[in-house]
DNA sequence: GAGGAAAAG
DNA sequence: AGTTCTTTTCCTC
């Protein structure tokens, strides 16, 4: 069976091309975008005492991420440093480049990673270019950007690559006529440049300048993109599978790695992995952590161990409270193959959390104080990101709720708590990160946009939030926090369309279904089936009760002390007319889910 | 659903 | 970096 392939490993699917965007310093950009005077300048973010990031002028000085701000003064005593413990702005550039990048997509495979990276699938983009390619002239061949209108795009030379490589230069940069291209690095190609361009587009339009990989998954084009940095883009070339024996460049690409640092491999499953391979079982307990050793674990060293497959990692990652399969999927990792999808755009965040750390929290007036100033970031930012212009209201509600609507309801609101973990007996400290949690149904009273945020706060803390603290920590005092959380969750769509069964709510269903079966089973006895169905349907009298009835005099005030969301427009042109065209088809749909199916039959 | 673990940046 | 804040996914009960 051993064919000189990778034994067990499979074969890596190549069908799709990734593009992997890692916007360069991206809180410095954020500021420098803002006040581009900042650019020549030595400049740091400064996020408790550290600095959280700093630009490459700043580097170029000496300083680093991670610094501690005493000590970047004394390296570069000009440095200029700006707070950036308020996310807001850089939450709201994020959205902003990314549908600005979004906007170029067919497929709406576009998939925002924290703030500063996205991965977009271009597959559909670089087949339809592929077609297009004259094999006899690659070097002068025309890059389509849109199916609908065949002049948007831009030149391209097919038979090259645009950017780094990996493996590095030499043979790859030698232009090749078509009969020695296979589909595969035709394809790359046409990604390279594809990738090319958008950072080009986004760096004029949007000032912003990114690293880039290009691969064909998730996982490669990830790691490859690290390669040059910043304002670089790397494609990894193949061969990507081999047969017999030979090495191909995504195994000796990946084998290089130290495994914790492949993404999906973090700090716990490396743990476990070193633990293995170096057969090291239980002996970490002399403050020694793998890492201080320097001792390094090569995902080769993993993928080579004898006897390694997915069914060994199984049983050595897996476990009560793991996820099932994890196993072959670390296999799949260490092998250099990801079928993860890239996600499609999504419409509503699905859940909203605030927390703080503190030194420590014991007396019920610190929690009271402290839990007030968590709700109030809250509903602001549930005002931020769930709320949009509504068009079609009548001027009451405009004058009530400001011309604005929920895109999305939270049912529940949950509490947690890190407590500082009492001492041992001989003094140790158990160090504990874990956090409880209780959670509740929200209340509707949160929607309500003709009250202030300080009064809504208010009453969650009174009405809500404190019987969930009481809950969550019975004792009177001695709570010692360290943290505190408070987050929505459980988000429903109430983009315009409520009804039940058109599609979005066939999970909720199901669960139904499911919970009236649970019911018979258990109780087919001595019961009668009783209507079970009201559960889900009672406590959220459709939303629409914006009771306009008092006009408040501070309520707009609260409305436009929150930034305004720039979506896209105000300033700059976006050169594509795929986004606008999407957004009209979307106008009259009950779905974001079939407005884009409906998008996809029509480019 | 509720509560928690792990991963990511 | 086992630091901090935020979000997602997946597990079990």
């Amino acid at each position: 069976m051993q064919s000189g392939r990778r034994s067990n490993a499979r074969k890596r699917p190549c069908e799709q091309i990734i593009i992997h965007f890692d916007y360069d310093c991206f809180y410095a950009s954020v500021f420098e975008a803002e006040t581009p005077a900042l650019r020549s300048l030595p400049l740091a973010v400064q996020q408790k005492q550290i600095i959280a990031t700093c630009n490459y002028e700043a580097r170029r000085r000496g300083l680093r991420k991670l610094q501690p701000i005493k000590e970047a003064r004394k390296i570069c005593p000009d440095v200029v440093i700006v707070l950036g413990e308020d996310l807001t702005r850089f939450r709201n550039a994020s959205k902003d480049l990314y549908s600005f990048l979004r906007a170029f997509s067919w497929n709406a495979k576009v998939e925002r990673l924290g703030f500063d990276e996205v991965f977009m699938d271009v597959s559909d983009i670089v087949d339809y270019n592929l077609t297009l390619l004259n094999p006899n002239d690659l070097a002068n061949s025309f890059f389509c950007l849109s199916k609908a209108d065949p002049t948007q795009g831009f030149a391209v030379d097919a038979s090259q690559v645009a950017g780094h490589t990996y493996p590095g230069e030499l043979q790859d940069k030698l232009p090749l006529d078509a009969g020695q291209l296979h589909a595969l690095r035709l394809r790359l190609h046409l990604g390279s440049h594809l990738a090319m361009h958008l950072r080009h587009q986004l760096e004029q339009v949007k000032d912003y300048t990114c690293t880039v990989g290009i691969s064909t998954s998730k996982l490669l084009a990830k790691l490859v993109g690290n390669l040059n940095k910043p304002k670089g883009q790397t494609t990894l070339m193949p061969p990507y599978n081999s047969d017999v024996g030979e090495s191909d460049n995504v195994t000796t690409f990946v084998d290089s790695h130290e495994v914790g640092k492949i993404p999906g491999i973090g700090f716990k499953l490396a743990q476990k992995i070193r633990e293995h391979v170096l057969r090291r079982p239980a002996e970490f307990d002399n403050g020694f952590v793998y890492g201080g050793t320097k001792e390094q674990v090569l995902v080769r060293d993993v993928r080579t161990h004898p006897g390694m497959n997915a069914e060994v990692l199984e049983k050595v990652l897996g476990g009560p409270g793991t996820p099932h399969g994890i196993g072959g999927k670390i296999w799949g990792l260490v092998n250099g193959v990801d079928e993860t999808e890239v996600g499609q755009a999504r419409e509503v965040p699905k859940q909203i959390s605030i927390e703080d750390s503190y030194m420590r929290l014991d007396t019920m007036e610190e929690v009271l104080r402290e839990l007030h100033t968590l709700t109030r970031s809250l509903i602001t930012r549930m005002r931020i990101d769930l709320l949009e212009d509504d068009d079609e209201l009548n001027t009451d509600s405009v004058a009530a709720t400001g011309g604005k609507r929920w895109i999305a309801h939270p049912k529940t609101l949950r509490l947690s708590s890190r407590p500082r973990p009492p001492l041992n007996a001989d003094g140790t400290r158990t160090r504990t990160f874990n956090r409880i949690s209780r959670s509740a149904p929200s209340p509707n009273f949160i929607f309500n946009l003709t009250e202030t945020v300080d009064n809504l706060a208010e009453k969650l803390v009174a009405e809500v939030l404190l019987p969930l603290f009481r809950k969550l920590h019975p004792e009177k005092s001695g709570w010692n926090l360290s943290l505190m959380n408070i987050a929505i969750t459980n988000m429903e769509d109430t983009a315009s369309d409520t009804r039940a069964g058109t599609g979005r709510n066939i999970a909720r269903m199901f669960k139904q279904q499911d919970d009236v079966l649970k019911q018979w089973r258990v109780e087919d006895r001595d019961r009668s089936p009783s209507p079970a169905a009201d559960a889900t349907m009672g406590e959220q009298p459709d939303q629409e009760d914006h009771l306009g009835n008092k006009e408040q005099p501070d309520e707009g005030v609260q409305l436009k002390s929150t930034p305004p969301i720039t979506h896209q427009g105000s300033e700059d042109i976006i050169p594509r007319s795929q986004d606008s065209r999407a957004e009209e088809i979307g106008q009259g749909w009950d779905s974001d889910e079939e407005m884009c199916a409906f998008t996809i039959l029509l480019v």
